[in-house]
DNA sequence: AATGAATGAGAGTTCATTCAT
DNA sequence: GATGAATGAACTCTCATTCAT
């Protein structure tokens, strides 16, 4: 997911290198443009590749689409699991998955966006639909402990975590629309807010 | 909405009968099967009209789409306005506010899933977010007299906003894609945690 | 079927009008250049239509090939069969049909051609194939008159009628790849010679 | 056309294997999906080689098509001839040409419905026309003793020969649409039918 | 005002052919 | 000689928009 081996390798033609330059031209310029708004050949373009190259790692427009979306959320699903492995306390859980995400969402704006643009658009299959809510039950997992040690409201996880993710994604919004400033401090403000919010 | 109407008044309804014919029937459709996989021709055929007549109400696809989602913009944050009016305390304020939402959402799931599917998407006008960022002043004002008053956090109030706005549109979302069942008991907790997350 | 209609409307943008200069122009076009060979661009061109009228008369390529594989097996079976209604023995009733098929083709050498050329060709559909053995039985019950008065050889009736379209066939091939003259002497040779096949 | 001969003679029919795998490949493949139903790249894997491999014998696909219409075309008419060779009479010389064309039909279905399915396809080229026609001639100089000693009708050689071949044909075509059973007693019966068709 | 047949630009996708290895 | 990943020209088909009626 990052350019680094593109410099190393010197070669630039290596196959997975193709997959790549791809994968990031798409996932630019859907976040740009949208999924109409983008034609094949501007991401092969864009890619560096030959259009008919694309369909060499991806069967259709709308596959790649898909494929897209998996794997970012996979990968951002399992950093949050990751984060909040050492944590000992709900509480500990609850602020490393926060600012994870924070980091995670920094560190790939155009992932987030494009996250944020198609989870409610109908260009998602059912098994992509289907695959995210499996990804999220490990997420939800973390939870438990603090569910079962009566630390939580007593609701069902998800919607504590519709709290967390709620929240987060109109501050992001915020951010984009009405030029609010995300500094730490207001992330750190934010997560006690949801804090309060699902504690019992 | 019917027939009925159409026979009683005559022709004088007819021009505004024809327009909100259209505007029901590509609303619902923009709703099943997005905007590009829906077909002006389509949203005449429901409606009942001819696909030139939908040019006499709208001039593109484009801007018909705008003019939805501003229209139901308005109505949404005008209702909230509104249901908050003979409210007394920044806590009476936010539980008429918050109500008032669900029942607007009840009362118009096509409308409300509408908002959620377009609200990032490219196909919004700067124009139109432009509106809708002055459309959410007024309901924001609402809630001066208690920051004021410091009941809630000393945060900006689009971010309290934030918390409420994420945390429903995470509940509907779930309902969606989750089968969770939304009673009345879950949105007056749900609502609960939200003021835990403003209020100071 | 032809183009007379034209003319004498003067109006020349009638429904049935445009649908049937699409249908000669693909007829023409498929004739000469296979069905490769020709785009549909270039069929909705010699029709002197828009690309995309094309498609509202036929839902693609494919099945406008099976529509005038159809229609022209319908209208030259028909031809064939009101050809033989007035003859009274079985050499009469094959003379005519003999006969009609030579009219038949020279009327309409396009339809003929594509006919030979597609009937073998992958591109007709299960459904086109049922039809054409449809089309095909009432031709051959003017046959069986004569099988039953042991005028034929006891053979199946499909078989004499091989006999029929065999040479007919070839002969056609001939005037086209060695420049054959089928003058009217050499149809009657050749008419004599099936005779001469199928007779007991 | 199998391993074996290649682990016995070792490299060196190594070239001339893969050549005669891949027209093998080929002719399958054309006639199961026709000439655009059938990608360079299949016929390769259908061969077992790569897809550049082809292009080291045939540098196109469709001068491959022509080559396997004018090989096969040569093989058939050559067998035909040789067939006919130890014939006293004409009644005998055709006889032995009839039933080698059965013969040949027989062992080589594939090549010929490729020729069924080809000859009268815009794919030919120029030159592949005129070869088939000069292959044909020596093949129609069986027939000039008995059309000199005036055992046929007083008709072009080449139209004896339509009404062979086209009974033929036809023949064929009712096995594959009709299901109709060829039986060594009907291929009789249908040499007699041409037989009374072209004598005198 | 109302219509819907007609349009053609522009979309996604395929595949014969090439060429670096 | 042999390969198959890469290419991009060219295809079929769609659909927002127009305009004669």
């Amino acid at each position: 997911m990052n350019a680094h081996s593109l410099a190393v390798t010197g070669r630039s033609t290596t196959r997975s290198d193709k997959r790549l330059r791809i994968e990031t031209a798409a996932l630019e310029l859907f976040v740009e443009r949208g999924f109409h708004g983008t034609t094949v050949p501007e991401i092969a373009r864009r890619a560096g590749v030959g259009t008919g190259t694309l369909y060499l790692y991806h069967c259709s427009k709308d596959k790649l689409l898909n494929s897209l979306y998996q794997q970012w959320n996979s990968a951002c699903f399992a950093r949050l699991a990751a984060a909040a492995r050492d944590a000992h306390t709900p509480r500990e859980t609850f602020s490393a998955y926060w600012h994870a995400f924070v980091r995670f969402t920094n560190e790939h704006p155009c992932a987030y966006w494009f996250w944020v643009q198609f989870e409610s658009s109908p260009y998602l299959s059912d098994e992509t639909r289907r695959m995210e809510v499996e990804s999220k039950r490990p997420l939800e997992a973390l939870f438990e402990d603090g569910a079962a040690r009566k630390v939580f409201k007593p609701l069902p996880i998800p919607v504590l975590h519709a709290a967390a993710k709620g929240l987060f994604t109109e501050l992001k919004r915020l951010e984009s629309t009405r030029g609010l400033v995300l500094t730490p401090a207001l992330w750190r403000a934010a997560e006690e807010m949801v804090w309060e919010a699902i504690r019992r």
